[in-house]
DNA sequence: CACCATTCTAAACGCACGTTCAGTCCGCGA
DNA sequence: TCGCGGACTGAACGTGCGTTTAGAATGGTG
């Protein structure tokens, strides 16, 4: 199983201890404070061995991008099911060891790049298949915008990982550990089962406002809609602010 | 006013000036890949300057989390409203003008660091308000961990700032203009109002699960509970992994 | 005027970095 | 046995960085 690599033994090739530890100093501290030669004795070896597997930093890094999104995306697992969530779930369940990995891949999503942005599309269509199923079944509402609700509910979904050191400060448990697990869940699930608003007088606010400005080139302010971070509970004045 | 700092005339004070590249260099290129002589190129001053003024590269960061708190966090705000939510409104009004600080605000964020976690703070305060008034108003549902869903919705608020590159790059449309606005609206309210399960099932059985572990010192699988992106869309077998 | 503090610069310093170099070791095919 | 190529190293190289230094303007104060 291609996964098992994941079990490091002490005595593996030079290369691959190499690049496990770029991995684990690129995602703990980032690239640029990441030095060759503190990669190279992690690894157990001189610096220049580094260059001569890798050619440069640089290439170094690529070599990590591609051997994370290989151990993310099983080739096997191409035409199956959700390849990365259960891969992340995985890596999730035992934290301690997977650590490293973790935090290379939040940094490659958030940096965006050629790794990242495979990533990124891979779980956005694993998404939009489980949300598709999950309307079929009924068990799921239908959207007015299937494929941006799944945008939304994708990054929804990664927003605990990239904000895992604040989450972690105000939860008072580590990111992934059992404990913030079982007090996230019912939070999570009552918001997506009831939602937030007891009406729908904000979404019917916002329907009307936007009929309005649909066909006009006018610009709206940005209306509560997309990177606010407090967009959302905002309800007794909703409308205030898009002017059609 | 104070935010009228923003708009910086060609012959504000030097040190203003350097810091103001400061921002916009290290929001779009990060900490490390700046240097200092850039920074005092682009404020059209020499780079000991720079040091003269700040003491070191680390003491310009610094200043620049300091002043970016002060200008999101307004002293005369502290005992009022929404200070950061109106602030970062006004900002994405003009995303063009406000870019470097939405690009250094998000990078202090996802960093951590003293002034990162106090605009978090800030931040999730605001929210936990927010959704006070709107339980006792009757607009929105009550919760049953009302501490917990404020931080995450807070979290599920700034994931669009955080990974505004794969936003705007599957979007079509750059961040935080108004057609990208225009077209997460929608789902956004729906997923608010309607939620997205049909009924209870999931919520049910997580409650049930979580009510068998709740007492116990044993170890759970992260239980499709927080962190795991794709946790939300997964109906079908909502309870496979949660072994009670 | 003299003084002093502040703002600012050109030049240089020293260091840590990525990378190169020259060479050693070792396994393997002929 | 030889030779050859890959793995590997210690030492050195060159560069770009943050920072220091010495001093030149400038402007207010007695």
């Amino acid at each position: 199983m291609v996964n098992m690599r994941s079990a490091r033994p002490e005595d593996a090739t030079a290369a691959a201890r190499i690049r496990d530890a770029a991995i684990a100093r690129f995602g703990a501290h980032g690239y640029e404070r990441t030095t060759v030669r503190e990669i190279a004795r992690d690894a157990g070896v001189s610096a220049a061995l580094v260059i001569h597997h890798y050619g440069s930093k640089d290439g170094l890094r690529e070599a990590c991008d591609e051997w994370l999104v290989a151990e993310l995306i099983e080739e096997k697992a191409m035409t199956a099911g959700p390849a990365i969530a259960e891969t992340m779930q995985r890596w999730l369940d035992d934290t301690e060891q997977f650590q490293h990995f973790i935090d290379y891949f939040a940094t490659m999503l958030a940096a965006g790049g050629e790794g990242g942005n495979r990533l990124f599309d891979r779980l956005l269509r694993e998404t939009a298949t489980m949300l598709e199923h999950g309307v079929e079944a009924g068990a799921m509402h239908p959207s007015s915008d299937p494929e941006i609700r799944a945008l939304m509910i994708t990054i929804n979904g990664l927003a605990p990982l990239l904000l895992r050191e604040q989450l972690t400060r105000v939860l008072g448990t580590p990111f992934g550990s059992a404990a913030a697990a079982r007090r996230m869940t019912l939070p999570t699930l009552e918001l997506y089962t009831d939602g937030l608003y007891t009406d729908s007088k904000v979404l019917d606010a916002a329907r009307a406002a936007l009929e309005g400005t649909i066909d006009t080139g006018k610009t709206v302010r940005s209306d509560k809609g997309a990177g606010n971070p407090n967009q959302d509970p905002d309800p007794p004045h909703p409308s205030s602010d898009i002017s059609p």
